[in-house]
Parts: C-alpha cells; sequence; structure tokens
DNA sequence: ATTCATCTCA
C-alpha cells in the first residue's frame, strides 16, 4: 500500500525528461546504461539485485554434459531460485553429492538467500562451500560476500571481500554504503581510498556514496579532490553525481561552489531543485532558498513533497509566515495536505513564525498523528514557553501509546528545562530509561541540560560520567551547567579535563567565559581569548560580548574597553557590558556617556540596559542622574518598571541618605516589593546609622525571606555598629534556631595563572610568617599616620565581639600582602573577595596604593574597588 | 544500488 502510494506520487509530478546533449554523449562515452525512471516499479517485483554480469554464470565455467537428464538437479535449484523457493532449493542443495552442483547453482542461491535476508540459510551455503573444499573462484566469491552484506553482517561480508580478487566496483559501492549507513564514515572514505590506489574506475554510485561520507566528516580538501577525479572520468555534467556534489557543497558551508555547479548544470532535475532549497535553508539563507523556489515554478517543473517540505522549513527559519500560509493554500490545491510529512512541517512552519495557535489547529485536526507530529508540537509548545502543554501532550502521547523516539524525548525534556520542573523531567527520565533510550548521546546531552537548568548538577554529572560515548555537546553543556549554576571551579576544572579529550569549540569557550569572570581568572580568560583568535573564532558577536563581560569583570577594564573599541559591530548586548563594566568600576559618568551614545547609534535600550545605567548611577552617587534615566526608561521607552529598577532607585535613595523618601517610595510601589527591594532600604539604613528604621525594614525581609543569611549578617552589623550587643546577640540565637550557616569569606589572588586563596579562620597558609609580617608593619605605620581601623564587628564567634578578627578574617589584606611579595612594584594588584570588602582592609588597600605605589583593584561580591594613589573610585558609595 | 524532504541537546 504505502509503495504503491509513494510510486504513484512520484510518477505523477517527475516532469518528462529533458536530456541535454551534453549528458547523452557522457553516458556513452563511460558506458553507462540509463534507465528509465519508473524503474523504482520494476525493482519492487523483480528480485534480481545483482548486475547481470554476476547473476549469469561466467561463460566456460561450467558445461553441461550432453547425456544429462532434464531433471538435473541444478536446474531445478535454480527453478525454485527463479520463484524464490528458497525452502525447496535449500533441501536439494543440503542433499547433493559435492561434484553434482555448479558454481552457478550456489550463486542462484546465494543469490535468492541475499533477496530475502537470509542470514541463517546464507550461512549454511557458505558452510557448504566451505566443507565440500569448492574452491572460491570467479563468481562465487563476490557473491558470497554480496550475501553477507545484503543480509546486514557487515563483519563476514567484509572478511569475504578482503579475501578476494576485487575489482568489481559494485562489490567497492555496496561496502563503501554499509559502512555508511552504521555512520561509520571514516572507514568509508578509507576504503574509497585504497579502491583508487587499487586502481578500480569509481562510477556514479561511488560517488553519490562518498560525497555524503565526506560531507558528514565536512572533508572539505578530500571532497574538493573527488570533485577533480570525477571530472577527469566524465561524470562532470552527470545528473545524480552532480546533484551529489550540490548536497556535498552545501552540507560543508559552500554555498558558492554549489551555486556554480547549480548553474552550469543543464540537466536539472526536481532533486537538483529541491537540493538548492534546502541547501539555502540549511546553510540560513532561506530568502536564497525561497528565490530558487520561485525560480523553480517558472521554468515548469513540477515541485513535490519534498520541494514544498523545504520552502516550509525555510519558511520557518525566517519567520515569514505570509509566504507560508500561501504555500499552505497552494499544498492544499496540490493535494499535498494528506501527506503527514507536509503537515508535519507545516506544524513547525506556525509554531517557528510565532503562531501556536495555527499550529495547534493543524496538529488537533490530523487525521493521523505520528511521532514526528508530536514532537513539532512539543518543540513549539516548549519554544513558546508553553512547558504545561508539551508536558501534558507528553501524558496524551504516553495514553495513546504513542512510542516516544529519541527526538521526542530530547523535545519534552528541553520543555521540562526550559520551565525547571525537575519532577517532570524525572519521569521522562524514567521512561527513557524503561525503553532503553539512555545510551543515545543526544538523549543524554538532553538529559544532563534538564538537569542543569533544574539545578541538580549532581544528577547531571551522574548522567556525564556514564555515558560510554561523549561529544562536543556534552562536554559544552556540562560546562555550561557549571557556569550557569554559579559552580566556577568545577566548570573550569572540567574544562582542563575536556582539553585532554578534544578540542573546544566556539560554545566550550563561550560556556567557559562567565567562569573565568566569576573567578576573576584574568589569566585563564586570556588563554580562552588567546584561543579563540588562533581558530578565528573572535568575531562572532556573542563571543565578543562574553570576552568584554569577562574582563570587565576581572577587573581589567582598560582591555575591555579596548576590545570594545575594535569592535565594528556594536549590538545592545555590547554597549550593555560596557555601562554595566563602567558602573560596576565606580564610573558612572563614563557609563552615562556610553548610554547616550549608544542610544545615539540608533539602539534601543531594553529593561536590562536599564538596570545597568540605574546600577551605575547608584554606584556613583549620581541621584539625580538615576531619576532621569528613571523617567526615560517609563516615559519615552515605554518600560514597565520591574522590581529590579525599584530596588535600583530604592538603593539609590537610600545611598544618598533620603531614607524617609526611600521607605515612602517602596510603600508607594505599583507592585509588590520583595526582599531584595527592601534589602536596598536596609543597607542605605546600615550606611547611615538608622537603626529604628532599620528594624522596621527587616521585619518585611523576614517575613519575605526568612532563610537568607545575608540579611541576618547585614541587620547585625548595624546593631554592632550602633554597639547594641544585647540585639546581636539575641539574633544569633535567631539563626541558630533556624540553623542557617555562614558563607566562609575568603579572598583570592592569581599569580600566573594560579590562584592563591586565603580563607577565613585559616591561618595555615603558605609563607603565612612574612604575611603576617608585612601586615603588622603596615597597620604600625597607619595608626602613627592616623589612619583609625573601626574596632566594631558583628556574628563572630566569641562573647567579647569588640576584640575580635572581623566576619571576614581580613582575608582580603592577606592576598594584598602576598601579592605585593610576589609581584615587581608597579604591577597592578587583582584582588577578589566573596563578600563586601571590610571598612579596614578597604583603608589599608588606600594606604598600601599611596605608599607602595601599586594600583590595587579588588572585587568585592558588589563592585569594583580601584585604589591608585590613596583613594578608591568607590569614593565611599559602597 | 545513487542524489533532495519534517521532529532533538550547548
Amino acid at each position: 500500500m504505502l509503495l504503491l502510494t509513494k510510486t504513484t506520487s512520484t510518477t505523477m509530478w517527475v516532469s518528462p525528461q529533458h536530456h541535454c546533449p551534453g549528458q547523452t554523449s557522457i553516458t556513452s562515452q563511460n558506458g553507462f546504461v540509463s534507465f528509465p525512471k519508473s524503474s523504482t516499479t520494476s525493482r519492487a517485483v523483480s528480485f534480481n539485485m545483482g548486475n547481470p554480469h554476476t547473476t549469469l554464470p561466467p561463460s566456460g565455467s561450467f558445461k553441461k554434459p550432453i547425456n544429462q537428464p532434464i531433471t538435473d538437479c541444478n536446474t531445478q535449484i535454480r527453478k525454485f531460485c527463479e520463484v524464490g523457493n528458497l525452502k525447496m532449493a535449500m533441501d536439494l542443495v543440503c542433499n547433493a553429492q559435492k561434484s553434482e552442483l555448479e558454481l552457478a547453482t550456489y550463486c542462484s542461491v546465494l543469490q535468492l538467500c541475499a533477496d530475502l535476508k537470509s542470514l541463517d540459510e546464507g550461512r549454511k551455503v557458505h558452510s557448504f562451500i566451505d566443507s565440500r573444499g569448492i574452491e572460491m573462484q570467479n563468481a562465487l566469491a563476490p557473491k558470497l560476500a554480496f550475501m553477507y552484506l545484503s543480509c546486514g553482517d557487515l563483519r563476514e561480508g567484509r572478511r569475504v571481500f578482503d579475501r578476494m580478487a576485487n575489482e568489481k566496483v559494485f562489490l567497492w559501492n555496496m561496502l563503501l554504503s554499509e559502512y555508511a549507513k552504521i555512520g561509520n564514515f571514516e572507514e568509508s572514505i578509507m576504503l574509497y581510498e585504497r579502491m583508487v590506489e587499487f586502481g578500480v574506475e569509481a562510477n556514479s554510485y561511488t560517488f553519490s556514496c562518498i560525497l555524503k561520507c565526506l560531507a558528514a566528516k565536512k572533508s572539505v580538501a578530500k571532497g574538493e579532490r573527488v570533485h577533480g577525479y570525477l571530472l577527469k572520468l566524465g561524470f562532470g555534467a552527470y545528473n545524480t553525481v552532480v546533484n551529489s556534489l550540490i548536497a556535498f557543497y552545501f552540507k560543508c558551508g559552500r554555498t558558492e561552489s554549489a551555486r556554480k555547479l547549480f548553474n552550469e548544470l543543464c540537466d536539472r532535475d526536481v532533486i537538483t531543485w529541491n537540493s538548492m532549497i534546502s541547501g539555502y535553508t540549511a546553510n540560513g539563507r532561506a530568502e536564497k532558498g525561497v528565490e530558487v523556489f520561485i525560480d523553480m515554478l517558472s521554468t515548469g517543473i513540477r515541485v513535490d513533497l519534498a520541494t514544498i517540505v523545504s520552502v516550509l522549513a525555510g519558511c520557518a527559519n525566517v519567520g515569514v509566515i505570509s509566504l507560508g500560509r500561501s504555500l499552505h493554500a497552494y499544498a492544499i490545491k496540490a493535494g499535498f495536505n494528506k501527506e503527514i510529512t507536509f503537515n508535519n512541517t507545516l506544524i513547525g512552519m506556525y509554531t517557528n513564525c510565532g503562531d501556536i495557535d495555527g499550529a495547534s489547529r493543524i496538529f488537533y485536526n490530523l487525521g493521523e498523528r505520528s511521532v514526528v507530529s508530536c514532537t513539532s508540537m512539543i518543540a513549539g509548545y516548549a519554544r513558546d514557553g508553553l512547558s504545561d502543554k508539551a508536558i501534558a501532550l507528553f501524558h496524551e502521547m504516553k495514553m495513546e501509546g504513542i512510542k516516544l523516539d529519541i527526538f521526542s524525548v530530547t523535545s519534552i525534556l528541553h520543555a521540562c528545562a526550559c520551565s525547571g520542573s525537575l519532577e517532570d523531567g524525572k519521569e521522562v527520565h524514567n521512561y527513557i530509561r524503561e525503553n532503553n533510550m539512555d545510551l543515545d548521546v543526544s538523549v543524554s546531552n538532553a538529559l544532563m541540560d534538564m538537569y542543569a537548568k533544574c539545578g541538580s548538577m549532581e544528577d547531571a554529572l551522574s548522567i556525564f560520567s556514564q555515558m560510554p560515548i561523549k561529544d562536543i555537546v556534552s562536554w559544552n553543556t556540562m560546562i555550561g551547567g557549571y557556569s550557569k549554576n554559579s559552580m566556577p571551579n568545577e566548570a573550569l576544572h572540567l574544562f582542563g579535563a575536556m582539553q585532554q579529550e578534544l578540542k573546544p569549540d566556539i560554545v566550550t569557550l563561550t560556556c567557559v567565559l562567565p567562569s573565568c569572570a566569576s573567578l576573576a581568572a584574568l589569566d585563564r580568560g586570556r588563554e580562552v581569548h588567546a584561543h579563540l583568535l588562533r581558530n578565528g573564532l573572535a568575531f562572532d558577536n556573542y563571543v565578543v560580548n562574553a570576552l568584554i563581560d569577562m574582563y570587565v569583570k576581572c577587573g581589567a577594564l582598560v582591555l575591555a574597553r579596548s576590545l570594545f573599541d575594535k569592535t565594528p559591530v556594536k549590538d545592545l548586548v555590547s554597549w550593555v557590558v560596557m555601562v554595566a563594566g563602567y558602573g560596576m568600576h565606580g564610573f558612572g559618568r563614563e557609563a552615562i556617556a556610553a548610554f547616550k551614545k549608544m542610544r545615539k547609534a540608533g539602539i534601543v535600550p531594553d529593561e536590562v540596559s536599564f538596570i545597568s545605567i540605574l546600577h551605575a548611577c547608584s554606584h556613583s552617587g549620581l541621584l539625580h542622574e538615576g531619576w532621569r534615566f528613571f523617567d526615560i526608561m517609563r516615559n519615552d521607552c515605554n518600560i514597565k518598571p520591574k522590581l529590579e529598577h525599584y530596588a535600583c532607585m530604592v538603593d539609590l535613595l537610600a545611598r544618598s541618605g533620603k531614607l524617609l523618601k526611600a521607605y515612602r517610595f517602596v510603600e508607594t510601589m505599583p507592585i509588590e516589593p520583595d526582599a531584595s527591594v527592601w534589602g536596598a532600604l536596609l543597607c542605605g539604613c546600615r550606611i547611615h546609622h538608622d537603626v529604628k528604621l532599620a528594624e522596621k525594614v527587616a521585619e518585611h525581609i523576614f517575613k519575605l525571606e526568612p532563610d537568607n543569611m545575608r540579611y541576618y549578617v547585614l541587620i547585625a552589623t548595624i546593631y554592632a555598629e550602633a554597639e547594641k550587643w544585647e540585639e546581636v546577640k539575641k539574633l544569633k540565637e535567631r539563626i541558630g534556631r533556624r540553623g542557617l550557616r555562614k558563607n566562609p569569606c575568603c579572598s583570592w589572588i592569581e599569580i600566573k595563572g594560579k590562584h592563591h586563596i586565603f580563607v577565613a579562620g585559616d591561618n595555615s597558609y603558605p609563607q603565612a610568617k612574612t604575611i603576617d609580617s608585612l601586615i603588622k608593619e603596615w597597620s604600625t605605620k597607619m595608626k602613627a599616620e592616623g589612619y583609625f581601623p573601626k574596632l566594631r564587628y558583628a556574628l563572630t564567634k566569641g562573647e567579647n565581639m569588640q576584640k575580635e578578627t572581623p566576619r571576614c578574617g581580613h582575608t582580603e589584606r592577606r592576598a594584598m600582602a602576598f601579592g605585593i611579595m610576589s609581584f615587581p612594584p608597579g604591577k597592578i594588584l587583582r584582588i577578589t573577595t566573596n563578600l563586601r570588602v571590610c571598612s579596614d582592609c578597604h583603608e589599608m588597600a588606600k594606604y598600601v596604593s599611596k605608599k607602595i605605589g601599586n594600583e590595587i583593584v579588588l572585587r568585592d561580591s558588589n563592585r569594583f574597588h580601584h585604589f591608585k594613589n590613596g583613594s578608591c573610585s568607590c569614593r565611599g558609595y559602597w
């Protein structure tokens, strides 16, 4: 039934062949017989698979004795073979005497085994041949190899093949395509090279197959050599070969080469046109594909299903729904709308163009629903953020008994990942285990991604470590997962391990950069940058923006700026990264200038851009400018402020000492304030020592986020600075009751790519003696010169809180002293600390930058401090 | 015995 519809459809839409003179001359030149297109039908009923030379016995290999009876067993066996009765033929073979059977008879039986794909019977024939000591000669060995290859026993087929004289191109082709079928393209390519070396002349089938393999491996150079060779053999105008070449060049991204071939080919068939359309689409040039389609219509070639599907996929890629709709109408007229393949693509087109309702209308009106239809719909829902509907459809499929394949499970996992629904994700994981799909690399990758996006890196790692074969996506998913889950050490560690196994690509490097940024690992970041430059990957905007961000966050603002200046096409993200960078480093005026320049360049700011400019204003205490941007956002740009924007404004007001105004601002917000908004106010209360307001604010916060340690620390500090030790004690008890733990403070400095970490409470670091004495020397001198360190700290271990080392353990100054000891004078010290910098260390950094003369760039949890010649870029705003 | 066509993961 299926076969019937297929044949009718091809014959219906294929145009009459118009032969150009070139083709006829080429075919005769090479001795090729051209078959009519309708040979598909005859192939379906005939069992004669081999070429005439192998099915007919070689002349002279057997001679019928004249006096033999008509019912000779050779004749009988061959008669059974002709009608396809393998059982009877085998019975006769089993019972025959050794000398009785001719070579050609074995060949016939083997041919039938191949046609019927009966490996067992074929093996039996092989063992007869061996046990009867029949010489493997002439047609027998090739036929045996053919039988094994046809029945899917590639290994045995190869063994027979290797032991015979193989000058037959047919068998070489078959072997090549079998290796290609199982994805072993390397072996196929190697065999092709050996074949050419042997002097076996390739034909059109060879070229089709080898070009496919080379396309899969993206071996452009080898492909070009094959191209040259096939021209030499006279295939330059041979339709199927050129079609294969076109597909090859497209798959390697060489659209111009493909176009040139197309232009020069006179015998273009429907496949040629389809290849052009899909080739352009696959290379992100869908508009070109549509152009080709329009040309195709004007030539009068009948379009087929593949044409429509390719053009629709192109519409989906560029999001041209108008063309998609007219194609939809056209396809209905042409009768394609009964084809499930067409409908599946249509669903994809509508979802990609953002018309999810149009897609689901088609989906729910489908007479027959395949896995692919469901997958397209699930993918569409996931893209549109409708994860619930995607997951519901998954359950529907299970109910209907539709078996999910690797595509559908990866789609559904993607939906779970997008919505962060770990429970649903685990259910899908169970389904995958039950159906033994967890061996597939793509499925495992999707599982890891789901777990990573749901925040469970342990589950992701357990899958990763159990994968027998990992591809580059597996590594990238893990590294990116660690990066996004704030596990930068793990990300960098895995990045190192990956480099032992395979070469990182552009995705790996962009996944690693945020981790370098978060650890302020400037040397590692520069290595990544160098890697990108060496491989010519540093031109993609996404990558360049990640690089600028990395330099900003590693404290190398100058490097960030010079990279930014060199970027020819600056997009919104490039500008925003730079604005945020200036802001973080305390250069509010520069941030404002950059923001203005961005708008002048015609780039429209979005929500996120306003967060960064408002932050920049608050880090530099630019209250009026901040208000102005808040108004611009609401009035000029029509962006409704979100919680982050309100938090920035509260921060700005509170830092400037306008605490009551800030409080009223929070109370009158049109949206419900969250802990971060109140937290900004609490921060202001600390700076301006307003204990009463702080208590009021804290009550709001503890209602919203009772378990966030950050706020307990902040309010405790406020009490401590007001010397309300009773309140500090109560707060400590409250923390104890909730079982909260403090994040240990640590600071680090990178020296020659190695991190030297100082953790609070750990006094056994290397060179402790020298470091401590250097710090002591500084404190003594500071006291003598009139610096007054504060001695009020909160949340320490003992009872006598005034006299203790603070929570930060002064790790910042240890890193600083170590840097001074290790670096030559004049070198910039880059230090990172995981909490807010303590005011004592802040003072000491000022002192060191003046007395020793080194510039110090200190990153705390909130911003950067540039110490130069005794002053800090934060100007007290922190 | 070739060549084109729908759904997946960073």
